[in-house]
DNA sequence: AGCAACGTGCTATTTTTTTAGCATAAAGGT
DNA sequence: ACCTTTATGCTAAAAAAATAGCACGTTGCT
């Protein structure tokens, strides 16, 4: 799999992005609502015509309007998302960011997640042997 | 505790906070070498100046160098990014998100890992009683 | 048909980021 | 004492990002 050159993005393309993988896609409008301090729609357009370029961003065309979505795959980017996560402030450690995942106050786990996550955990061990 | 109004940090100032996460502590020397691209020396220094003056980070003086710190507290930033990941890629579930770690290629994880997480999710069932 | 509302494409301009360069000071070797 | 090395502080310039504005096209009233 070719690793691509790791794109650098700016401030406000970034959150683009967050905001697109949040919402799977979204219209130029409703991307420029998300965002923080608002800019002006065109900028936004303008922002999002780069993305396209830069081949992180395609759009689809919903009768006349355009969608947005990411290009990478939502799976891919997630896991690529957690890997830089956890090297970054877990020392590479998925137990400890599991740790703190599982004390976070805005967790709020139900004991149904919590029984789930012991289940995945009970998975994986078994697949370790 | 007051919310800080959320700083929007450029590429290369990421990068910085990046490499002062990881690392804890580092000389204006050190983060250019961690640098993706290492751009020039003076480069480096100016960022970092203007980190310090926007509040993220600090310096202690080591002899006569300094050594750049981050100022929001370790913890504090782990969760905070987490929340954020969990958030934008996640649709804010922890499980989803512990899920994804748990099958990451890359997070090799010991048996001993393991058993030490399925531990925290029993701590995690018998504080929600 | 004419007009308003809303969308796109593109360009020009402003602002921020990123960078290099120079002046200066302390430390250490010779 | 002097030179070299390695810091820092600051400023100015180059490059990239962010924004606003205009021209134009489609849809759907009225």
């Amino acid at each position: 799999m070719a690793k691509q050159p790791f794109v650098h993005l700016s401030r406000r393309e970034r959150q683009i992005m967050d905001i697109l993988y949040r919402r799977g896609r979204a219209t130029a409008a409703e991307v420029r609502e998300a965002m923080p301090e608002s800019p002006g729609y065109s900028a936004v357009r303008a922002m999002l015509r780069v993305l396209e370029q830069k081949g992180q961003v395609k759009h689809e065309e919903k009768g006349l309007r355009y969608v947005f979505l990411p290009r990478t795959p939502p799976d891919q980017a997630k896991r690529s998302a957690l890997a830089h996560l956890v090297d970054t402030f877990f020392n590479g450690s998925a137990e400890q960011a599991v740790a703190a995942l599982l004390d976070a106050p805005a967790a709020k786990l139900s004991p149904e997640e919590l029984d789930r996550m012991a289940a995945l955990i009970e998975n994986a061990r078994k697949e370790e042997r």
